[in-house]
DNA sequence: TATTAAAATACAATCGATTGTATTTTTGAA
DNA sequence: TTCAAAAATACAATCGATTGTATTTTAATA
């Protein structure tokens, strides 16, 4: 048997009704009779006949389908923000196609662009780390396309951005370690070019600011905060004078920094106290358990979700901002007391 | 502007060139002379032409495009195996369909059917638990589509399954257990329906019954080892007399049960012994560091779309079974002495 | 029964790209 | 310069489903 052989035109010719009958029994159409739908939906069914969808939406110039572009699958924040888009989606009817960036540009961009080849009637998505330019992404705003940006916001001008105050949370951490006694913080920032890793540490700087602590420049060590970057910046610290604790502004690299610390024989919290930012599972299970932020990740793919719908339907393309409220978890990394 | 307005014929009348040239041009065919492609790739670039894919894979019937389908993107096997399928198929020139079954059986027949409607050329899946016909998939394979199961076997008869050997792993898993001085084993088993699953127990009943040690059924607990599965699996394993060590036939439910051990002040490996399956980063964090078995499953994943690709590229539909070799990661967990 | 409105169905064009065949243009050899 | 071969381009059908319009059938009313 050959490939998706079987069409709206062999059930037609079988039953000698038109195909044109057929694709509105198969749709449903009340502009056919009962008896016939039944008929055509027998047939179909013995037939074993498997509508083509990329015909269907050629011809509507509608796909139903939304593309999600994020850095990593294996984050959980991201994993977690899927399920939302997708549970959001299905429910609407919508298909969802999952791509990843692997935080490179020029794979984010050829996702783009095969997302825009298959007519994706959307897009969601958190912008690569190495993104500093936009072109690829105003090409395809240009066209008319909603796009939703979420946790990474996107810096140019008129944008719909889904994310958390990165700043507020950031400052909250900060300030959680100022009031827990430590004087010395060091920061894990991300590449500066993105608005995220920006607010948090300017999150940072403000709590410091307020509470008179110096900002120095030197214990802001920045990268891109990967597992390995996260041995990398221990050893930076450790170099430094008088460090108390390290604030990182995802959990990934506080993690091996606190591995790599502990390896070490550096007591955490007791010599370094750390923070981390996200809440991967991982995070509950090291020891000590890692004080971090969490995000509200499913509620965040829910409601890019909503909004990239409510554009589509009402075929609007406002450039609103929201913004969600993270909460600061604190557990045993932080605190020189009450350590289990 | 309208929606990916732009199409070949655009272009063909914008430079008075026949729509067939342009298509000839813009895929580099022989056929148009240099001078031509230049001047319609010039025009298609002004223009902001994006091909239209859909209409070309329903024209060639060919889509260029593999789904993927897997229980849980967020688990770290699933997610590796995924990069080093996106890895061969984009090398490929593929696309990838990644799609979540949750471990629903109704989600996975949802998913097959638009995988279907969509024109895949071929799927590579890991059923989901819930899975115990496979009829959704037997109409699916029955149109001559590729399909390829890797991880998670399909038990019919004629399938081309790439898997590691659960078996042994597990066998191995029990006697380095067994080795260690360990008497009585439980083991967290999953669903019996999966042969997966069938195949880890058979491997610990094996080494059970290798060293004479007798096979208690009531030393098996079935559940489908999700996290809180593992918190009820020790509280049942707490119930059983003279347990002394616990086999998880997956890491998520050896960790939340090591967890709940913990906080009820047991000492773990002294008091009890663990060991799990699949080897999650996150069980080299956790205290003691979790012995467990390392799956190949970036090579799982080049290997399946390798084998999926052979098919479509030589039209067979061989049913071999892969099997890759697992490695036993011995930690902490499961050494009387020596845990640091 | 005749007439007409409503219901059901058929016809035909279309979505955008591809591709076999036909035609025109160019090139090169005689 | 002439003509065949080769190169370049044009024509037209096609993939499978959808949809506006036209036609036929059925049902309802007078």
């Amino acid at each position: 048997m050959h490939k998706g052989k079987i069409t709206i035109h062999d059930i037609s010719k079988e039953l000698g009704i038109d195909s044109s009958t057929v694709s509105r029994a198969l749709n449903n159409s009340p502009r056919v009779s009962k008896k016939t739908k039944e008929k055509i939906s027998a047939k179909a069914k013995e037939l074993g006949y498997q509508r083509n969808s990329l015909a269907s939406k050629l011809r509507t110039n509608k796909t139903h389908t939304i593309g999600v572009i994020i850095p990593r699958i294996s984050r959980h924040f991201f994993a977690s923000a899927i399920a939302g888009i997708e549970e959001t989606a299905y429910d609407a009817g919508y298909d969802v196609i999952i791509c990843q960036s692997l935080d490179s540009y020029e794979r984010e961009q050829k996702l783009i662009e095969t997302l825009l080849a298959n007519r994706v009637d959307g897009i969601i998505i958190s912008i690569s780390m190495e993104t500093t330019n936009y072109n690829h992404l105003d090409r395809y705003k240009a066209n008319g396309f909603p796009m939703i940006f979420f946790d990474r916001p996107c810096e140019t001008e008129k944008n719909t951005n889904v994310i958390i105050d990165d700043f507020q949370a950031s400052f909250e951490v900060t300030e959680h370690l100022i009031f827990n006694g430590y004087k010395n913080i060091v920061h894990f920032s991300g590449p500066q070019t993105n608005l995220l890793y920006q607010n948090r540490c300017k999150g940072y700087k403000a709590a410091l600011k307020k509470h008179k602590y110096p900002i120095r420049k030197e214990y802001i060590i920045e990268s891109k905060l990967m597992e390995e970057d996260g041995i990398e910046n221990a050893k930076k610290a450790l170099n430094l004078p008088n460090v108390d604790a390290i604030y990182s502004a995802n959990d990934m690299a506080a993690i091996s920094a606190m591995q790599y610390l502990k390896s070490q024989n550096i007591k955490i919290p007791e010599q370094i106290a750390f923070a981390g930012f996200s809440n991967e599972p991982v995070s509950a299970v090291i020891e000590p358990s890692l004080t971090t932020v969490n995000q509200p990740s499913f509620e965040m793919g829910k409601v890019a979700t909503n909004i990239l719908f409510d554009q589509l339907n009402n075929n609007t393309r406002e450039n609103k901002t929201t913004i969600l409220e993270p909460t600061l978890i604190i557990r045993n990394s932080s605190s020189k007391t009450n350590n289990n």
